[in-house]
DNA sequence: ACACGTGTTATGCG
DNA sequence: TCGCATAACACGTG
């Protein structure tokens, strides 16, 4: 589920609610959401130091974390990763949880029991006012690490320059999505993002990236800037104007033309044939 | 019961 | 080595 728009809530709940404090205990017992740390790995690295400030570049968070003690020198930075189901939930002492519950799955929400079944909390750090901030992971496609490659991935999809966007999504014969769903060329972009922007731009999935024109490009860009905006304003990709589309039997809301799916850079896409060109 | 999948990454091929 | 396609990963959901 989470895609940009969704990372960006996480990681603002982190910085407001889970910043400043000692950690006195870690969970990193789940070896799979964990590597390639061995267990125990995180926790000796990150028990005594505090976070310090929460980053995102597309779907990734990383945190600093402080000295231990009175020590100046920083600690490694903790990478977080939701993967495909995880949320980050901060628990207070009051046992409210801030964080996860962001609209957008559009459908039944979370069950009370799910919100609070420890079987998927798969990394846990406990801060010394008791509170503890919870990686939930239902899928157990996310990922918790030291020290995260930030640099591998491409510049953020809602602050690439229209110069950037031109050189790095505009090339190759790669199909259209293909590129945009690419972390490396462009971070952030979602299965369900990039097929509501490309429906708003216009433009099929299937074209090769590097045929498009600079007009093309430029529209590109700014569906992409407008839909991650609404996106995080609203609650989700998920509030897209095309995702409920994305079903047998749809028909585009614009022309009414029945939508076409096929699988496209790997992964299943809805567009509409006669409109995106 | 069974196919599907909103994310990442390893592998293989030309 | 690069660009691209595909499979694999884990496991809940419809």
């Amino acid at each position: 589920m989470p895609e940009l728009p969704e990372v960006e809530s996480a990681r603002s709940v982190i910085e407001r609610s889970a910043l400043g404090r000692r950690i006195v205990d870690v969970d990193d017992s789940d070896t799979y959401e964990c590597r390639p740390h061995a267990p125990g790995e995180i926790r000796a690295a990150l028990l005594g130091r505090r976070l310090t400030a929460a980053h995102r570049r597309g779907k990734s968070i990383w945190c600093e974390t402080s000295g231990v003690g009175r020590s100046r020198t920083p600690g490694p930075a903790l990478g977080v990763h939701l993967g495909m189901s995880g949320r980050v939930l901060v628990t207070q002492r009051d046992q409210t949880d801030e964080g996860g519950d962001y609209v957008g799955t559009g459908r039944s929400g979370q069950s009370a029991q799910s919100r609070h079944n420890p079987t998927w909390d798969r990394f846990t750090l406990t801060f010394a006012d008791g509170d503890t901030l919870r990686l939930f992971d239902k899928r157990r496609l996310g990922r918790v690490r030291l020290d995260p490659d930030i640099d591998a991935l491409g510049p953020d999809a809602g602050e690439i320059t229209p110069a950037e966007f031109r050189d790095r999504v505009g090339r190759g014969t790669a199909p259209l999505k293909a590129r945009l769903l690419d972390q490396a060329t462009l971070a952030g972009v979602g299965n369900l993002l990039a097929d509501e922007v490309l429906w708003q731009a216009h433009l099929d999935p299937r074209r090769p990236a590097g045929e498009l024109d600079a007009d093309e490009l430029a529209g590109l860009r700014r569906e992409l800037r407008k839909a991650i905006r609404h996106a995080i304003r609203h609650g989700g990709v998920h509030t897209g104007e095309i995702i409920d589309y994305r079903t047998r039997g749809a028909h585009c809301p614009r022309c009414g033309t029945a939508m076409t799916r096929a699988t496209v850079g790997g992964r299943t896409t809805w567009w509409c044939p006669k409109e995106q060109r």
